[in-house]
DNA sequence: AATAAAAGTTTCGTATATAAAACATATCAA
DNA sequence: TTGATATGTTTTATATACGAAACTTTTATT
């Protein structure tokens, strides 16, 4: 059978399929047994075993304790971490983020944007014990937060129309916005301030500013937030003194990147 | 043919191929083309293509702009995340770490025992800019680092002979043990004082200290580590108030895993 | 304790993923 | 510019990885 679809034409299922099997382990499924793998999967026990095999063999699963079922083993530090490594932006981010979150004492965190998702790339968490369940890695959809309406914020309403055509948007709260014109009236909003201020707008207890890092292109490369409880600041202190030093921060690393704005 | 090696029987090749393609990106090889990956692999580059194809469909690799080389993509940080945000251990851990961190101004970090390796599972940077090559993830051999020795200070001569039979310790630096028998001397040192102090012992210009972490079983599960410039502090104040303060952290961790000492 | 059902493991014939070779394109040197 | 060499891509015959089914072990039920 020649008339495959010719943009899987070269690809090799096994590793497909071990990728897979990788991705869906996480803190809620952290154990899984060899018929859940295989039925998430959609495949045969027999063909789930393989994968399964190989990659304990391989050292990325490990078998839990006194039991059949398998938890991810350490190997797999050895793979999301090259790119975390080679990125500049993270070494050059780092020192003034911890700076910022430690002299406001607030979470601040590095975000960048993949396709249609924002994705978590750097996180320094204040000492306040609110256990975020965002860290690095983690993936939200673009439209429906405010990083992502930032970093959105240099593109042209057309090319923001054409990337979410067809695309429905989901609300996850009564904030999100859910047709292509509230998105691109916010991220007018966000593209005249230069800044996106969330008082419990999108999580209710939490406050949040989210602004662009831009590069010698002037292009937008990232977005700095920050993150603490609505408790901490009043509003106008946190739209005042507490915005203004999160844009500067901004400014400054922006500048580190070559912009000149 | 019928007696492959008994252990490689159920290995699906392709998926360890694509997996040993991941593990070759670091910060140092951040780019590889087409041929490189072949090379590496040793196989030919029709097979390497197919591999290089599968995952950048599926985003593990993407293309670098204007080029036929490859980079990691944003998907790998699907993978390492999991198996961090699954570790109940970081979580304790980290408001202690980051806390002894500030107060000392040092880098603190959280180490995991694999096999013959150490592992930096956290790592809390203190402001000072030495940026250090240890980022989480980053693997030592166990004999080689104090970390490893401290980890090893459970285990019975015996078990740490058996370990290490046949191997060879490679001299790192000459201070590196190179023999079993300088390696239990210096476990034996850890067991008695329960820490390990390295005043530029491993690295020319660090000082450090590492002690472990033990759970309700009584037996070592992790180790803690502090790291600064020896020129921070004098020795003296070095090997007094601050391993003390290391120790009593380690302690309380130690504690609310349910260690009883 | 016996039986049934589910999960894990092995075997084996065959569809298919792979290696080899051909082909195409890019890079470099003369 | 031409030729040579290295790299990237496609095709294809065949070795082999895979799905199906058999077999074994574990877990649940009566």
């Amino acid at each position: 059978m020649q008339s495959q679809k010719n943009h899987e034409r070269y690809i090799v299922p096994g590793l497909e399929r071990g990728l897979r099997v990788l991705q869906m382990f996480s803190k809620e499924h952290s154990v899984l047994s060899l018929v859940d793998i295989a039925r998430r999967l959609g495949v045969l026990r027999s063909s789930a075993f393989r994968l399964v095999y190989t990659l304990e063999y391989l050292g990325f699963l490990q078998q839990v304790e006194n039991s059949k079922k398998y938890e991810l083993g350490p190997r797999v530090l050895d793979l999301g971490f090259g790119y975390l490594a080679s990125m500049d932006l993270i070494e050059l981010t780092r020192v003034p983020l911890e700076k910022l979150g430690h002299e406001l004492n607030v979470s601040t965190h590095l975000v960048i944007l993949d396709g249609l998702e924002v994705i978590y790339l750097a996180r320094y968490a204040a000492n306040h014990h609110i256990i975020s369940n965002v860290h690095v890695g983690t993936r939200f959809p673009v439209y429906a937060t405010a990083l992502g309406q930032v970093l959105l914020s240099d593109k042209t309403d057309t090319e923001i129309a054409d990337l979410y055509e067809g695309q429905e948007l989901r609300a996850f709260t009564d904030k999100t916005p859910t047709s292509i014109e509230e998105l691109l009236t916010r991220i007018g909003l966000a593209r005249r301030q230069g800044y996106v201020i969330s008082w419990g707008y999108f999580e209710k207890s939490l406050a949040s500013i989210a602004v662009p890092l831009f590069d010698n292109t002037q292009k937008i490369v990232a977005t700095i937030n920050i993150t603490c409880p609505i408790s901490q600041f009043n509003r106008k202190e946190f739209e005042g003194k507490i915005k203004n030093a999160t844009c500067k921060t901004a400014g400054a690393i922006s500048r580190s990147l070559g912009y000149q704005g």
